[in-house]
DNA sequence: TATTGTTATACTCTATAACTATA
DNA sequence: TATAGTTATAGAGTATAACAATA
């Protein structure tokens, strides 16, 4: 049996060196999460820097443009133009906070709770294209790393 | 005793919906790795998108630029600035395949393998960073499974 | 005809600094 | 003084189309 036409020329890249780095791993990974996330919410008219900041606000976690810029590692300046779009389309509104009357917290429309739940579906059925390998128990297991990771203590 | 003291105010984000969502958590963790990357990576004159040339050029591998376009999702025009950029500093250079004279092969110089060493000893050291949480044998199966996502077949 | 590398161009994203209003 | 939001701007990154050389 001919073994070299088995291996994919994939395994080339897959055994190289630089694919035992996370760094290199968690970029293709991401860089895979990405495209089909973006195709995904197309049909909503969002995209992965939008997306993330509909789903907190709709969360009612109630979070102003400062944490929201801190937990997607978004420059303020750039949540400012985020949220305007996202503001535009009747989808979140700004509320000056009464208890610092400098911050703006975010809260969901109705249309925009509505949005966000058939986005939320879309964004759901679009990662099981890169995780189609993985089973529900390595799906939870590979979460839970990458939550320690994503929220290590000090970054 | 005053367990919301304790709870960083992470955690207001880590058990949200959002969080439960792969692809956040892919994005996140990604962005963490690429600032502490990039930092690593300045003393070389080096950054996140041209270190991974260099490193699969070293490893021997006498990629094609198409070939480097596919594996690390670049445009191929691209990947001529980088390998531009690169090989005007003599790490790499550019030789024409014999088998066929449209494709250029990549080849290290001896000033390019001795930087890619230094440069992938400080990558190492960078990931250090956000995977502090993770023992020896939670990186190994992250690897694995992230390797899984990474090159699933078909993507 | 199709593909590799290249050039040119426009668009998006990111980083920085300065400003205002509040604290 | 310091911080939240805002504006403006420049730089880096990305996507697209067209072209020459080769298959």
């Amino acid at each position: 049996m001919d073994t070299t036409s088995i291996s994919s020329e994939a395994s080339r890249w897959e055994a190289s060196t630089l694919a035992s780095e996370l760094s290199f791993l968690l970029a293709r990974s991401n860089a895979l999460s990405l495209a089909a996330g973006n195709a995904a919410l197309r049909a909503f008219g969002l995209k992965v820097r939008s997306y993330p900041v509909l789903a907190l606000v709709c969360d009612d976690l109630r979070p102003t443009q400062r944490e929201l810029a801190d937990v997607l590692r978004l420059d303020p300046s750039q949540v400012v133009s985020l949220v305007d779009e996202l503001e535009g389309r009747g989808l979140i509104e700004r509320q000056v906070d009464d208890r610092d009357r400098r911050a703006k917290v975010l809260v969901p429309t109705a249309a925009g709770r509505a949005l966000y739940l058939d986005a939320r579906d879309a964004v759901l059925a679009a990662e099981e294209g890169p995780l189609r390998d993985l089973d529900a128990a390595e799906r939870t297991l590979l979460a839970d790393l990458l939550r320690r990771v994503a929220f290590a203590p000090g970054e």
